[in-house]
DNA sequence: GTCAATTTGCAAATCATTCGCAAATTAATA
DNA sequence: TATTAATTTGCGAATGATTTGCAAATTGAC
């Protein structure tokens, strides 16, 4: 009884996958047109997340409230920042991963799981709007 | 009518100040005995952090579930890391500010208002004690 | 003190997320 | 390919942190 990764989870992955930005449960339910129930798809971001096949972060953002994103695991590791105005995200390269895991190792007995990373800011076109 | 930083709301900077861990409205809500409204505390937190008085980011844990935590603002910034087993939380130093606004510079046109940074892994006495 | 503006307490509402359970699907086996 | 036990899914209801509406209390300026 193996059967983890199954046709609703690979259809949540693809979508994650194919996305540039970060996507909420909500986002991935209608880029799926509604086709799988939105408690499924919440069960199956939990499920990818454990496996390590995606990466997550939850942010406060004044229009969204406190929502659950997830990207696409890369290599290097990704990170965003969000806009306040359009409410955007834009990736950025540069992880920080092998600093931080420095700054730990000499400074506290920790091992590190993962590490969250976000920036916030306007960008470039709601600057020049304003 | 210029009466923002009222009594109250200095109550909740000082628990905030005080502490070296962040805290959860709910966190400052038991350390003021509940002298003060749940709902008031929730404002002040808005309103201090809108002033720059404190700083904040939101975290998915599996014991609390999605929290915003708010900690004091200081120079060089704190950053913390989380345990996932004691569910504790680690100051560390060593901000990446500078780092992030040369990579943002260089690769995107924001500006950047905040970053928000944490990491999560396990303990020192939690990876002993298991 | 008076007054207009702001803040507070209370209870109800909100909203992303989770949960219970029966039905559907899966993978292993005969 | 039928059987079966375990897992997953859909649905609706529940959860819980956070927000909101409104009347009462507090604040700062005069």
């Amino acid at each position: 009884m193996i059967c983890k990764l199954t046709k609703k989870r690979q259809r949540i992955l693809s979508i994650i996958n194919g996305s540039s930005v970060p996507l909420s449960a909500g986002d991935v339910h209608a880029l799926l047109k509604k086709a799988v129930n939105l408690a499924t798809i919440y069960r199956g971001l939990h499920y990818l997340e454990l496996q390590h096949r995606i990466e997550g972060f939850t942010i406060l953002c004044t229009r969204e409230g406190a929502v659950r994103y997830y990207f696409k695991k890369e290599n290097p590791h990704l990170h965003f920042i969000h806009c306040e105005v359009c409410h955007t995200f834009s990736p950025f390269r540069g992880c920080l991963r092998e600093k931080l895991m420095n700054k730990i190792a000499s400074e506290l007995d920790y091992s590190i799981h993962s590490h969250v990373l976000y920036l916030t800011g306007v960008c470039g076109s709601c600057k020049r709007s304003n």
